[in-house]
RNA sequence: GGGGUGGUAGCUCAGUUGGUUAGAGCGUCUGCCUGUCACGCAGAAGGUCGCGAGUUCGAGUCUCGUCCAUCCCGCCA
C-alpha cells in the first residue's frame, strides 16, 4: 500500500479519489457504529471513518499506532466541517487498513499544550516521543531551513565550505576540552575542536581567502539553557576584509535568513555599540535593548553627599550608578528580597532603593540626601509616582554588573505585573564593538585575551601594548540578539612578529610553550600570511530565537541536560577493563 | 564549587495547624453509542508522596542528609 498523499494534502478539490495515506493515530474517536480517526503525519492530520467491516478492527487501534489506510476522499456533512485545519472539509471513508504498528500508551501527552508542561527530564528520556510533537517537527524545520540558508548564502558571496578536523590537540588557553585518549601513542591525548579558530586561520594562509562551515564544537563547561557541551557554530573567515565589511556580511546573511525562515525583513545596517557604553548603560556586555530602564552614572552627584558609603566609593575611584524600574514601586518583600540577594552574589554589600508611594519617598537612605541631590535623581532619573530606583555604589565594572543583573530581573517583574511587554518577535540586533583586547586577572596576575590571543590591536592602539595594555582595543566585535550573545570574531593578528609578541610579552607565555603550542602556526605566518578576519556565530542560539525560544535543547534533536547526561541513550557510561587497557588508562573514582 | 525553584497516580497538579481510608482533571482499561473532531455516557483500575535517616503516639506535611531536573553565579581564551 504505498501512500499517495500526505495528510494536510487532500481537499475538495480531491473529491471521489481513491487515495492511501499513512501515518501515526493521533486520536480515536469511537461511536460505537462509526469509529473516527485522525491520522497524523509530519504535515498535518486527515481524519479517516470507519463504518464498514473495517470497523472492528479500527477499535483495536491505540494512540501513536502507526497505519496505512486507502479510501475515498468524500466531502463532511455541512455541519460537520472542520474549519480549522485545511482538511477539515473532507474525510477518508476507509476500504483498507494496514496495521504496521501498535503503539503502548505514550508517557505524556504529545501535544503542543500538554508536552510543554511535561518535565524536561521525561522529554529527554523519550525524545522520540517528543520530536513527534508539531512544535518540536516544526523546530527542527526552522533549523534546517536556517542552516540551509545560511549554506546558500554563503556560497552566494563565493565562500566554500571546508571540514577542519573534530579532533584537534590540546590548547589549555581556552575552554576546558574534550580529551581523547590515543591508542597508538600511549599517554598521548586529542583534545575535540573548540573551535576550527585555528584551522581557518591556518586556511587563509592556503590561499582559500574565503571559507565558512557549520562546524560541531566542544567544550567541557557547565551546561546552561544557552550552552552544551557540543554545539554549531557558523564559522567563517575571509581574507582581506576589515570590520566594516564583516558587519556587512553577516548583515546580509541574518538578513537572508530572516526573509527565508520567518518571511521577515530585518534592517540593516544593525546599530553599533562601543563595550564601554555597553556595560555604562545597560550593566552587560549583551543588552537586551528591547525595552529602557538604563543605567545612569550619578558619581559626580554623589562625589560630596553627606552619604558616606556613597562618597567614599567615588573617592576611591568607584561609581554610584543607578536606575529607574518605572512603575515598580509595588514590588513585594518577597521580590526585593530576591532582587537583593542577586545584586549580593555579584558583590553588592545591599541594594539601596528609593520607592515613590502617595507622592512620598520611601527609601532607608533618602535622609542622607541633600534637596540639591534629591533634584538631581529626580531630574537625570525621570522619578515620578509609583517608580522605584535603585542604586549600587562600587567599582566601576562591578556596579555596572549588579544593575545589569538587577534591571533584568525588575524587566521580568514588571512583564509580570502587565507593566512591560518584551516580544520574542522584536528583533534589536546590534554590534557590541570597542571591547579591550586585554583584561588583567588577578588570580593569574596577568593580562589575558578577553577574546582570544589572535585578535588583532586597534591599529592606533597598538602603541599602547607596552605601557598601558589594558587600554588598547580589540578589533574584536559581537554580535547582540536581545540580550543573547549570538556571535563574535575579530581582525586576526596576519604578522607572526606581533603575534610572538602578544604571547610571549603580553600574555607573558614562556617562549618554549608557545612554541610547542602554537609553533606551528606562527611558522605558517611567516610563508606569506594575508591580512584576514572572521566570526564564529552560534547557530542553536539563533535558531532557539527564530523559534521564539530561548533554550537551545529546544532546537538540537538530541541534547544534554544539565548535569552532561543523555537520558535517552544513557551516556555517559563506565567502559570496560579492556578498552582502558588499549587506551593506556586507568581510573580514579573520588570516594563519595 | 555556590545560590534559587521543583520532585505526590502514566501526565499536570491540589493536599489546611503534623491526625480517619492521600484527592482532582487528563490519560488508561471495561461496557454502551452512526457524525465526532479535547466526542459523549456509565463504571473501574492505578500511589515506595524522589531516596535515606531523625523528631513524634502519629510525617506527604517538621529536621538533617542525599539523588534527579531546571534557572542563575563561578566557568565559557
Amino acid at each position: 500500500m504505498k501512500r499517495t498523499h500526505h495528510c494536510a494534502q487532500l481537499t475538495k478539490s480531491d473529491l471521489n479519489a481513491t487515495v492511501s495515506l499513512a501515518g501515526w493515530v493521533d486520536s480515536v474517536r469511537d461511536h460505537g457504529g462509526i469509529i473516527f480517526i485522525d491520522l497524523r503525519d509530519r504535515e498535518g492530520v486527515t481524519q479517516v471513518k470507519f463504518d464498514t467491516n473495517l470497523r472492528a478492527e479500527a477499535a483495536q487501534l491505540k494512540s501513536e499506532s502507526v497505519i496505512g489506510i486507502t479510501g475515498q476522499v468524500v466531502l463532511r456533512p455541512d455541519a460537520m466541517m472542520n474549519k480549522g485545519i485545511p482538511t477539515g472539509e473532507i474525510e477518508i471513508d476507509a476500504t483498507g487498513l494496514v496495521v504496521h504498528n501498535i503503539s503502548d500508551t505514550p508517557p505524556f501527552p504529545l501535544t503542543d499544550a500538554g508536552g510543554d508542561k511535561v518535565n524536561e527530564d521525561l522529554r529527554l528520556t523519550y525524545r522520540y516521543l517528543d520530536l513527534r510533537r508539531p512544535k518540536m517537527q516544526k523546530n527542527l524545520r526552522v533549523r534546517h531551513r536556517a542552516a540551509k540558508s545560511v549554506r546558500d548564502y554563503f556560497d552566494s558571496q563565493g565562500f566554500i565550505e571546508v571540514e577542519t578536523p573534530a579532533l584537534f590537540k590540546s590548547t589549555p588557553e581556552g575552554a576546558r576540552e574534550y580529551l581523547v585518549p590515543s591508542r597508538i601513542h600511549p599517554g598521548e591525548f586529542y583534545a575535540l575542536s573548540q573551535s576550527p579558530q585555528q584551522f581557518k586561520q591556518i586556511l587563509m594562509v592556503a590561499g582559500v581567502e574565503k571559507y565558512f562551515q557549520i562546524a560541531r564544537c566542544f567544550r567541557d563547561e557547565d551546561l546552561r539553557a544557552d550552552r552544551q557541551m557540543e554545539f554549531t557554530q557558523i564559522d567563517v573567515e575571509a581574507s582581506f576584509i576589515d570590520r566594516e565589511g564583516i558587519y556587512a556580511l553577516f548583515e546580509g546573511m541574518l538578513k537572508k535568513v530572516w526573509k527565508d525562515v520567518l518571511n521577515h525583513d530585518l534592517p540593516t545596517p544593525f546599530p553599533r555599540l562601543p563595550y564601554h557604553d555597553a556595560m555604562n548603560r545597560y550593566g552587560v556586555d549583551k543588552p537586551d535593548t528591547r525595552f529602557g530602564l538604563e543605567l545612569v552614572d550619578l558619581s559626580d552627584t554623589f562625589k560630596a553627599s553627606a552619604f558616606k558609603v556613597f562618597a567614599s566609593t567615588v573617592a576611591s575611584g568607584g561609581s554610584v550608578k543607578a536606575f529607574n524600574a518605572k512603575g515598580l514601586a509595588n514590588i513585594t518583600q518577597g521580590e526585593l528580597g530576591a532582587l537583593e540577594d542577586i545584586a549580593k552574589s555579584l558583590g553588592a554589600k545591599g541594594l539601596a532603593f528609593i520607592k515613590v508611594e502617595g507622592g512620598e519617598w520611601r527609601s532607608p537612605i533618602v535622609k542622607f540626601f541633600s534637596d540639591a541631590e534629591k533634584a538631581a535623581l529626580t531630574s537625570r532619573l525621570n522619578i515620578e509616582e509609583g517608580d522605584i530606583v535603585f542604586f549600587a555604589a562600587a567599582p566601576w565594572d562591578r556596579a555596572c554588573a549588579i544593575l545589569g543583573r538587577t534591571r533584568l530581573e525588575a524587566a521580568q517583574l514588571l512583564v509580570k505585573r502587565g507593566k512591560m511587554t518584551i516580544r520574542a518577535d522584536q528583533w534589536n540586533f546590534l554590534w557590541v564593538v570597542d571591547f579591550p583586547l586585554m583584561s588583567y586577572d588577578d588570580e593569574r596576575k596577568s593580562y589575558v585575551a578577553t577574546h582570544h590571543p589572535f585578535t588583532a590591536p586597534v591599529g592606533e592602539d597598538e602603541r599602547l601594548l607596552d605601557t598601558d595594555p589594558k587600554a588598547v582595543r580589540g578589533q574584536h566585535y559581537d554580535a547582540v540578539l536581545n540580550g543573547m550573545e549570538l556571535g563574535g570574531g575579530s581582525i586576526r593578528i596576519h604578522q607572526p612578529a606581533l603575534q610572538k609578541k602578544i604571547f610571549e610579552e603580553v600574555l607573558k607565555i614562556p617562549g618554549d610553550v608557545v612554541e610547542s603550542r602554537f609553533g606551528y602556526m606562527l611558522k605558517a605566518f611567516t610563508y606569506g600570511a594575508p591580512p584576514h578576519g572572521g566570526m564564529a556565530f552560534g547557530l542553536d542560539r539563533m535558531v532557539a530565537l527564530l523559534c521564539g525560544t530561548t533554550s537551545i535543547r529546544d532546537v538540537i534533536a538530541f541534547p544534554k541536560t544539565q548535569k552532561a547526561q543523555d537520558l535517552m541513550a544513557q551516556s555517559p557510561t563506565p567502559v570496560t577493563a579492556k578498552q582502558l587497557k588499549e587506551l593506556h588508562i586507568q581510573t580514579v573514582i573520588p570516594p563519595q
